[in-house]
RNA sequence: GCCUUCGUAGUUCAAUGGAUAGAACAGGGCUCUUCUAAGGCCUUAAUGUAGGUUCGAUUCCUACCGAAGGCACCA
């Protein structure tokens, strides 16, 4: 039983005593904003006061003489109009800094323990730019991998490429028009912007590119194959230099082309759910107070709804195992995911009871939306090399061994940290400036003072100082901070948000740099090796921490 | 018009229904002969409007105002 349990079990049993039953799970424990207000604190007494007929001041000191002493507190007082507050003991705030110090998984919890989780994240379109939307997509389905894996999870990343529709044959389209070489992926960009706009603008460019599409489908053109298939083979060879410089690797790809007629199958199977209107296939999501959407089109060709039916139908034959199914998308595709789950409700329950959207929104530029059509994007390789190019100059003057990849990492950090640290499913205005600054409330901050931490470790090695925690200090802001971290990832899982933990990260960085300018760590007295086990703690909890947010952790900067 | 999400310092973001609403950037002032100044310290500044629920509301409910996204053959 740890010490929350204990202190839910203890307020219990005092409310108890005042006729007030309540199921100890549901007693609320805080960490008080204030830390001169303890470690822990609960508001019980203003809850339950109308209750006992007492006054919260005075239900708060039976509680608190009710509850004694209390293993693992040093200190329960009554403030305020009647919090009660509860500072850890030394001990127990340096048995939860030892448990960091001596394992590996610091931090890890049992959360999802035994599930299998597959997620899909990223989906960047081949013949079109891996705009900073994936960017987006990435770094949060890659921290939300990580994250749930930390729980106990097994995770499997999938990332569903779209290489099958319009978008495809508006490039194919472009490139043809252009004499753009079908090598040349970083020129698909251009093409796709090309023929999008044609698409909408021209009826003769309409009709030509839903020719091609259809071919494409088909496969009936040998020479609009062959344009196709090189194209695709480029593009993807591009994407996937920006993974491993993301730092994800992906344990299965999945296509439209291959999800696009599992999924026109799956709705000319099941009639009666996906009804003929005008020569479409749809679904009646209105009977369900949802919209009505297309699945088949009166071409006779699978829609994104379709096909997205198809691949979670892949996903279940080829990982059966899984609990559930993960899509990370932008929240644009919300309201139709909610007409695809019911839809799949009908037709394949046990399947649709395990998929789960996360949201999130656009990063979007200061001017407004960005659009690939009219090819107003900021692609994510530009922005890394920016990013890496902005960081190079302090890179050069820095420890690192080899500059070049340092300033890479920082750039990782820079844009991930930026993403990251605020809640899903909103907006990010895309500050350039801002993102370019690497200072403040960033992704650099934490890696340096990570880097910081490790310096002095290292020194500290060098000159034979071993880390030594004594367990009758008492406990500095830094190491109940630290104490913190496992309800931290625990929160963090249960809301599958990571911005819990890059706020997290941001405040114990900042916590370590205040105490690192007014402390000597290294100061050759006896308590040099306390200090170092205090550096070695906070150094473990930040790498956990960037590790979790799927950022680099350099140790030299 | 209907549905969804969201309105917090000048700006970009925090705050499992709790105490004095936290940061960062921008502005002003300090701080490197001391383990790294991508750092630290000080300073000005905010909950869209009106009700309601609650011991307590930025958080929950209602209305209004404003923003973003969606509303059948794009994804």
């Amino acid at each position: 039983m740890n010490i929350v349990q204990t202190l839910q079990q203890a307020l219990s049993q005092a409310l108890g005593a005042h006729g007030v039953v309540v199921d100890k799970n549901s007693i609320q424990l805080d960490h008080p904003a204030d830390m001169s207000h303890g470690d822990y604190a609960t508001g019980i007494a203003l809850q339950y006061a109308k209750q006992t007929g007492k006054a919260p001041k005075a239900l708060a000191d039976d509680i608190v003489t009710a509850l004694g002493t209390i293993e693992g507190v040093s200190k329960i007082e009554v403030a305020g109009p009647g919090f009660i507050n509860f500072t850890l003991s030394a001990n127990a705030v340096a048995h939860t800094l030892l448990t960091a110090l001596s394992y590996e998984n610091w931090g890890v919890n049992v959360y999802q323990k035994g599930k299998n989780v597959l997620i899909e994240y990223t989906d960047p379109n081949p013949f079109k730019a891996f705009h900073i939307g994936h960017l987006m997509s990435n770094a949060i389905g890659e921290s939300l991998s990580r994250i749930i894996e930390n729980a106990g999870a097994h995770v499997t990343r999938a990332n569903y490429q779209g290489d099958l529709g319009v978008h495809v044959a508006c490039a194919i389209w472009g490139i043809q028009q252009l004499g753009i070489h079908p090598e040349s992926a970083d020129e698909f960009g251009r093409a796709y912007a090309h023929g999008a706009t044609a698409y909408k603008e021209n009826t003769d460019a309409k009709s030509e590119i839903d020719t091609i599409n259809k071919k494409l489908y088909d496969r009936s053109d040998e020479g609009i194959n062959n344009l196709y298939d090189t194209g695709r083979k480029e593009s993807l060879a591009a994407f996937e230099k920006i993974y491993t410089m993301l730092g994800t690797t992906f344990d299965h790809y999945f296509f439209e082309s291959e999800a696009a007629p599992v999924g026109k199958e799956i709705v000319l199977a099941h009639p009666q759910t996906f009804v003929e209107s005008d020569g479409a296939r749809i679904f009646k999501g209105e009977e369900y107070g949802l919209h009505t959407r297309v699945f088949i089109n009166s071409q006779g060709l699978p829609t994104y709804e379709a096909k997205e039916l198809g691949v979670t139908k892949l996903k279940q034959d080829l990982y059966p195992e899984s609990d559930q199914f993960i899509v990370v998308t932008a929240n644009e595709i919300a309201e139709y995911f909610k007409v695809l789950k019911k839809a799949m409700e009908i037709v394949f329950p046990e399947i649709a009871e395990k998929l789960l959207h996360v949201p999130h929104g656009f990063l979007r530029l200061p001017t407004g939306k960005m659009s690939s059509r009219t090819g107003d994007v900021i692609t994510g390789e530009s922005l890394l090399i920016a990013l890496a190019e902005a960081a190079r100059e302090r890179a050069s003057e820095s420890r690192a061994d080899d500059p070049a990849i340092l300033a890479q990492q920082v750039a990782v950090g820079a844009i991930k940290y930026q993403i990251l640290r605020q809640a899903n499913g909103k907006d990010i205005i895309f500050d350039r400036e801002k993102a370019l600054s690497l200072e403040g409330d960033s992704g650099p901050y934490i890696q340096y003072a990570y880097a910081r931490a490790c310096a002095i470790l290292t020194k500290a090695g060098e000159s034979g100082v071993v880390a030594k925690l004594d367990e009758s200090e008492a406990p500095i802001h830094l190491t109940r901070f630290i104490y913190r971290f496992p309800e931290i990832t625990e929160r963090t899982v249960e809301n599958l948000a990571p911005h819990t933990i890059a706020n997290y990260a941001l405040l114990l960085a900042a916590e370590f740099n205040s105490w690192y300018a007014q402390v000597q760590v290294l100061d050759e007295t006896p308590a040099a090796p306390h200090k170092v086990a205090i550096v070695a703690a906070t150094a473990k909890t930040l790498e956990r921490c960037l590790y979790l947010l799927g950022i680099p952790a350099p140790n030299k900067m």
